[in-house]
Parts: structure tokens; C-alpha cells; sequence
DNA sequence: TGAATCTGCGACCAATGCGATCTGATTTCT
DNA sequence: AGAAATCAGATCGCATTGGTCGCAGATTCA
């Protein structure tokens, strides 16, 4: 539940090293590099990295020596955008994209809670770029401050219950 | 993407009617009731209160009066409880589950901070509680600040990036 | 006390969506 | 110009999810 598509965890890989290698040459490199590199099934990587080409992450270039090149600075490039180019819009409930009201009396009132999560976890998301994924990749991961931090959120000045902090 | 599945969305739901309820009266809820109540299809329904029974977070009571009711204090169940307790773990990217190393040099290298979003939204489904959602039922979204807190990230003193507040 | 009825319980079936594969179009190098 | 290598699109099979049906247990009323 609740879990990243494969695709869309490839694809933040891909471009990952995408952007690790444009840092030494502009060359374009072609899926299966990629793939093979990244172990990331090639047939399958394909029809990623063409839909990234056609949302505008990469330009493609046909030809012997072709493949693929970012379009854009790492920088530019935030996790929930590849998300939503891969998966399509990103939906916690159900109920959030049917425009019908669910009906009843008290029914659904369940759905404004949720979508404060919801809404966080976008913004969450949305400040994580590639360029961040690159920078964080060999930290230890409990101990220090984050790089390029990783939210704070809207509102909420007070502090949230201890709660046992057991995240498996 | 990253939805919630509608049995764990029906599951909240119906704990969040049980919990309004059980405020009035201490008597068992039939799964009908709920069913009729909250615009859920019944055998579904009754899968899902079936299955929150056997992990402890309803009680039923067989007989001709019976029904399901509230085996803890509304306070006391975690929106994450009831997401793993239906869909099972949570897990964002599906590297988490599989222990071997996915191999290659700077293959997983983005499962770092993908990781860091995947705790951070664990804690922020823990620190949501039934009873939240009861008080948070009518009031307006965007504007107060939010009652139970929804969240302060661990670390992260530095602030993100203006980052267009697009949450689509 | 017995039977009817209402309940929860478990197993089964259908469907949407995801993952993987195969074939075709375009460009560059020889 | 030919051939190799690359991107591009369409198609197929599978898994998880959503939904339904029939059965067993408990209680209550006659």
C-alpha cells in the first residue's frame, strides 16, 4: 500500500544517473547503457525514458550514437513531477477525484484529514530534486541534518505526540 | 499513484462512524447499519470489519442484536494501524522489501532519500488518530491551523524552496 | 426448549491496472 | 546506398485489488 509504481521508481533512478553522468560529458546515452548500469530491465526502460522524452525531462536523439540527455537542471526536476509524468496524478483517496459528493451525512468527512496528508505528502515530494537524490547518496541516513531539507510543513506550530516512532 | 486503497478509505470510514456513534450509545453497530450509513457496499463492508475484529480494533458480538463496536478509545487508533492492518505493510519503493542489495554501483543510490520521504509519511499517518478525523470533520481546510498538528519533520532546520504550491 | 432469524465468517470470482515483450520507424556511420 | 544502431509505438500476459456468494455460529422470541 501506499507504494511507488516501479516505473516510477525506475524513472527517478534513471534520471539520477542521468544527471551523475551529464556532470562529466554532455553526451547523450542510450537506454541501454542506462539499463544496464541502473539494472533496470531494458524494454521497460524504454518506454520510460520515451515518455520522460515526451513530457519534457529528456531530448531524445535518434541515430547510431544517439539516445537520451536531460532537458533541464537536476535542480528543476522535483520527485513529484517525474511521479505524476509516470503514474498520472497523484491521488490518496478516491474520493478526491470523483467530483460526485459521496452523499451522506457524516460519510464523508473522513476525506479532509486525509487530505491534509494527502497535500503533504505532495509538498513533500515536490521539494525533493534529482539533484537532491545525487547529493544525499551516500550519507548514513539517521544521523545528520538533511541536505537540501525535506519539509516543513504548512501551519502547524505545535508539536506532534510522541508517538512511538517505530517506522517499519 | 500513491493511493490509498479503497478498503483501508472504507476502513477509516467506517471506524470514524463508529467512533461518532459510540459517543451516543454504547450499543454494537451492525455492519448494515454502517453499510447504509456510509454508502459502503455491504459483504465488502463486512470483509473489512471482519478483518479489523480479528487485528483488535473492533470487538463483534454475534446474536440477533448484534454487531461490531469500538474495542479501543478512538484516541488510541493510528491512521497507519488501520492502513497496515488492511493492505498490510507500507512500503514506498519496493526495494525496501527485498533485502539483497540491488547490486550495482550507484544503482540504489536514490533509495536514500526516497526513504526519507517514505518515514516521513509513515509519520505523518501515525500521528492521525481516529478521533482526529471525528474533530476535524466540518471545519475549513486552508485556513486554521491544523488541531491534533499534523506533522514537524525530523530535522530540517533549513527552509524548502518557494517551489510552486501547486497540490493537484 | 426449539426454531427462526440475524449476525459474523470464510472462500470464490471478476476486473482494472501494471509489468514485460515484440515489431516498426528514423537517423548516422561505413 | 547499405547496414547497424537507436528511439517509438502497439500488444500480450499476469498480479493485485474490488466485489460477491454461500455457510456456520449465536441469540432471542414463541
Amino acid at each position: 500500500m501506499l507504494r511507488l509504481t516501479k516505473k516510477a521508481d525506475y524513472s527517478l533512478i534513471a534520471l539520477k544517473h542521468f544527471a551523475a553522468r551529464q556532470r562529466e560529458s554532455g553526451d547523450s546515452l542510450s537506454a541501454k547503457e542506462v539499463a544496464d548500469n541502473c539494472g533496470i530491465p531494458l524494454p521497460l526502460l524504454s518506454k520510460l525514458l520515451q515518455k520522460l522524452g515526451k513530457t519534457g525531462f529528456l531530448i531524445s536523439e535518434y541515430g547510431t550514437n544517439g539516445g537520451y540527455r536531460l532537458a533541464r537542471d537536476p535542480k528543476l526536476i522535483s520527485a513529484l513531477e517525474v511521479i505524476r509524468a509516470i503514474d498520472g496524478p497523484v491521488v490518496l483517496a478516491n474520493c478526491f477525484t470523483e467530483t460526485l459528493h459521496c452523499g451522506h451525512s457524516d460519510r464523508c468527512t473522513v476525506r479532509r484529514p486525509l487530505k491534509r496528508i494527502h497535500e503533504a505528502i505532495l509538498r513533500l515530494l515536490e521539494s525533493v530534486s534529482i539533484e537532491d537524490m545525487l547529493q544525499d547518496s551516500d550519507e548514513d541516513l539517521s544521523s545528520k541534518t538533511l541536505p537540501h531539507s525535506l519539509v516543513a510543513l504548512q501551519g502547524s506550530p505545535k508539536h506532534l505526540a510522541p508517538s512511538a516512532t517505530a517506522v517499519k
